[in-house]
This record gives structure tokens, sequence and C-alpha cells, in this order.
DNA sequence: ATTATAAGTGCATTTGTGTGCACTAATAAT
DNA sequence: ATTATTAGTGCACACAAATGCACTTATAAT
């Protein structure tokens, strides 16, 4: 134990316990406030979400859809509108996890 | 309680609750390799870190420096060479931190 | 003093991603 | 059937960030 690492073991260690495109996703500007949105606001269509932003509708889908790629929203159709609500728990049990996995990465020596 | 909140409010929310610019200096492919490998490796100079990367020293230096603003890693000049560590303690209690504010920002509504 | 080594900077290039506009697809209303 | 509305896509553009090379600066060795 107490043994140093070299880069590509680092590199595998960092890819097992953390899930890097996840928070790459979440930490946009953009997105990290409509999460928090969401998350206040409960379910919305796509057009009702975009009113509360500047950006085109366009934009404010496209992250949404980013977002439903890595499960941290949900989505569905009814008629011709799209209801995305926040995925609560898998966002809460991300952080714990990776905080608990990132203190003992920092233990690793 | 249990209110709905605008935009604006969620933006500020976010803002006073993650410090997203750490986290996306954090959350950079070849940072948070750094980030494990001298959380594994003890204190080490800029040209020994490089060896361990197929990036040009100069790119591995300026992501030190990178880090070295958020305060991610410590650094002390010894000669010509200088010495950079790993900030164990803020980079643990800001996942800490962060992780406790999101899931409370989960449960607004 | 000259040369060698380590770290960092200037600059140009590349790459990735956010953005808006126009358009399409799907559904609803008339 | 025609028109209107909602969401998403194609495409071009803007902008920030990563990268590598050449160069400078600082320090050490000879």
């Amino acid at each position: 134990m107490s043994v140093e690492h070299g880069s590509d073991e680092c590199k595998q260690l960092i890819r097992d316990n953390v899930d890097i495109d996840f928070f790459r996703t979440v930490f946009d500007p953009v997105r990290s406030e409509l999460i928090v949105f969401l998350a206040s606001n409960g379910e919305m269509t796509v057009g009702d979400i975009a009113d509360n932003y500047p950006q085109n509708r366009s934009v404010i889908s496209r992250h949404l859809d980013i977002m439903f790629r890595y499960n941290i929203v949900q989505r569905r159709k009814e008629g011709r509108e799209v209801y995305y609500q926040i995925n609560r728990d898998l966002i809460v049990s991300k952080f714990q996890q990776t905080s608990e996995n990132m203190t003992a990465l920092m233990n690793l020596k």
C-alpha cells in the first residue's frame, strides 16, 4: 500500500470513479441553471421553459436533449408537447457517490 | 414554502451554492487525470509530470497554472524547478460541500 | 562569461461547443 | 383539407479553450 501510481493507472482510476462526461454536462452555465429551475418548478414543456430564458427555444431544446442523454432529466410526450422534469435521484446519488470517490482518490498515497 | 422559483432566482441559487468555474476546471480530461496523478505521486516538478503525458510540456505547465489559480494545486519554486502538489483538503471539501448543496437544491419544491 | 537546463509566454492553429435562423416533422385546431 | 402550433434538426457562424512550436526568462553548471 501507499504505492505511487503511473499516469495510465490514474487515467483508469479517474475513468472508473468519476463520470466526467456527466459532470461536464452538468457544469455548463445554462444547463446548471436549467437543472435548478426544473428542480424548483417541476414538470414543464420545452416552450414554457424556454420562455424563461433569453436563448432561442431551439437552444433550450438542445440543452434539454443533451441532459436527457445523461439521464439528468426525464421526458414524456403528450400530444405535440414534450414535458421535461428533473431526475432528482440520479443527480443526488451521482454527486454523493462522486464526492466519496474523489475523497478516496485524494488519499491514494 | 414549496414555492416555485423564477429563472433569475435559480440563476442566483446556482451561483451561490456551486462554484461552477472550479468544477469546469476540474472536469477537463487532462486536468482530472493530473489531479489523481498528483494525489498519488505527491510533489513533482513540471518536467517530471510532463514526462508522463503525451502533450507538450508547455501544455502541462499551462494546465497546472490554471489549476493553481483555483487553488486546486499548490506550488513552490526551488532553484529553476517548480514543484506542484495537490491541495487535497480543498478538493475534498469542495466536493463534499457541493454534494450537500446540490442535494438541497434538488429539493427546492 | 558561456553554456545548459527548467519553466513559462506569445502566437498561430485546431478543436469543441454554444448559438440563432430557417426549415422539417408531428400533432392539433378549424 | 388547410392552417396553426410545438418540438426538434441542418447548417453556418461565433467564441472559448486546448495544443504545439518557437522563443524568453530565470537559474544552475562549467
